[in-house]
DNA sequence: TCCATCTTGTATAACGTTGGAAACAAGGGC
DNA sequence: GCCCTTGTTTCCAACGTTATACAAGATGGA
């Protein structure tokens, strides 16, 4: 039996209002008020109904969390600390996961959750600029990952860029020359937003190497067998790497499965970088070196960027997007030890 | 500007009462009534305000997961496997992680989100059955996971003896004898409820095989880290297992970290069978034999468990508890690879 | 002693929705 | 032409909470 405060007020014998400033600690209440109250709310074993609170304070304490595939540990990391951040901020996480498909990212902005949840925090793959902007769902939008919208929605993340600069720069410092880039996007391979690709482009010119178009692999997603599958297809196609920078982890593991198959040897054959930092990635047979975004920042951010968003009430129009920029690091493993 | 049914009512010159019909797809309605009043909902945009329809009918249409931590794969899957489940049912998942402590296990059973949930899929790792006997909480609770209660809930889980004696016996089957169990409680190696290793015992002891207790090694944890140190003190303490049956993959994969940086082959050496079939084992140099549960028939019966026991509304004390166990299956891989 | 002020508690009205009962038309049988 | 049925819409109350406005009681100064 649920009980109300209602109940703890005819208990007490005060009014429910009364009861109602006890549990929030309004000040002005004598002691012996309180504390006649708050027997009778241990008595009856009362707790507050948040629904109706939220109902009638406009809020709801719930923040939503949507990311492509929770099968990547990237992605589940990342929920672990905006849950942990959230609740730094006395805020839950609803979570959901769009499987990277366009209409679910869509679905996801529209609000399906309509007035359940304060804010949201998406990190899209497929949405279109467009799709954003005739958004009508009224809640803060933060948006985090590497795709940049040109809209009044602060973003959050790393230098994507530079990340790949400082990637393909320390393969070059190795030697290699022949660097695969693994994870381009098979049916859009020229997307402008494909920062890491660009990365990789930019730091070769920077060299002066060439930028062989034929070590860059398209892949169907962005899971091992997919990096398996896009490793396999470049080195059936004859072209002979001696460095992979991939565009994440999964791909780079999937990739390095694919060679180990064929007896290639890493990183003496080809040493191979990744990027985002997979507990995963220390404990394979060779461990992987990577690009490690702080994620923990990304999390703090993102939830602080919404929570306030939340807190000033304005409106999206009136907002300066902000660029938010976490640190990241490049760790060395052996996939890229000795020269 | 929020619009609410007033809002549309207004517009469409009728009742409140006959938007809220329109919205809910009440039978009695002219095509004239219900025309106009779409109207009115598309010209305004109005969505329904879910907290509200809660506050009115009682639930809220979020159920909470509670796992130990989101950053073993296995959790994360499970919990996609949950959100979709839920999602059939029109509930969507409140996420949390309990990082296994004891404390935060207890909060959660005792409803800190009080009221704002339907239901609760817990998977407990330190709880202890007197922490739920005392429970106030009225929302429907399901367990899920290795340990077992006495207590009238419904636990959801694989029949862990049989899944443990199949991965046990199949190393037997191979030949070999010196069978090390890597994931015993460090604090508490005698806890009953540990079914795994009671399966290595039951298995060793049908076959006529000692169970040599100097090869079982406890753990502080259940990541990949754990496992390493637990394989590396085994074999520095002298054991000389010619194989390992690993509490789950994670500890599998640090152990066979371990054992790579010793010079030990997988399998010939040492043959390791894990339990999980996290997709990361599929991926190694050496891929890992696995036992494999059913995750998303978990899933599926926890969610459809807890959305019977809301509607259906009764009290803990009323309901018999049901003890589901979805199937597994043995995954051979490399990592057993010959005899 | 009296009024002004401060403190403490209460009554009422929302927040946005839905269930149930009541009201209102329109159509059919007598 | 009247009543009854059927179908459609409206009215009212309620879910549990908090904000606002106000009343009552206590305190203090002149």
């Amino acid at each position: 039996m649920r009980v109300s405060l209602k109940d703890v007020a005819e208990r007490a014998g005060v009014s429910i209002k009364t009861v109602s400033n006890v549990v929030n600690n309004y000040p002005h209440i004598t002691p012996t008020t309180r504390a006649k109250v708050q027997r009778a709310i241990d008595d009856l074993g009362y707790r507050p109904n948040l629904t109706a609170r939220h109902l009638r304070k406009g809020r709801t304490g719930i923040l939503a969390l949507a990311v492509p595939e929770l099968g990547n540990p990237y992605f589940a990391e990342l929920a672990g600390d905006v849950i942990d951040a959230a609740a730094e901020h006395d805020y839950t996480v609803l979570l959901d996961h769009t499987q990277g498909r366009r209409e679910r990212e869509l679905l996801v902005t529209q609000g399906f959750r309509a007035r359940v949840i304060d804010g949201l925090i998406l990190n899209p793959l497929e949405l279109e600029p467009e799709d954003l902007a005739v958004r009508t769902d009224d809640a803060p939008l933060v948006l985090i990952g590497e795709r940049r919208y040109d809209l009044p929605y602060d973003h959050i993340a790393i230098d994507n860029i530079a990340a790949a600069r400082a990637a393909v720069r320390h393969l070059l410092d190795l030697g290699r020359r022949r660097i695969a880039f693994l994870g381009a996007r098979g049916d859009r391979p020229s997307q402008p937003a494909h920062l890491r690709l660009l990365g990789w482009q930019a730091e070769l010119a920077a060299s002066g190497v060439p930028a062989d178009e034929s070590l860059v692999a398209p892949v169907e997603g962005w899971d091992r067998a997919d990096g398996a599958a896009a490793m396999a297809a470049l080195l059936d196609a004859g072209a002979r790497p001696d460095a992979v920078f991939a565009y994440n982890d999964l791909i780079a593991i999937g990739a390095m499965r694919a060679m180990s198959e064929r007896g290639l040897r890493v990183p003496e054959d080809i040493a191979v970088v990744g990027f985002d930092d997979l507990t995963e990635g220390r404990y394979g047979a060779v461990t992987l070196t990577t690009v490690s975004p702080d994620k923990r920042a990304i999390a703090r951010l993102a939830v602080e960027s919404l929570v306030s968003a939340i807190a000033g009430g304005r409106r999206d129009e009136e907002r300066t997007p902000r660029e938010l920029q976490p640190g990241f690091a490049l760790v060395e493993r052996e996939s890229t030890l000795g020269a």
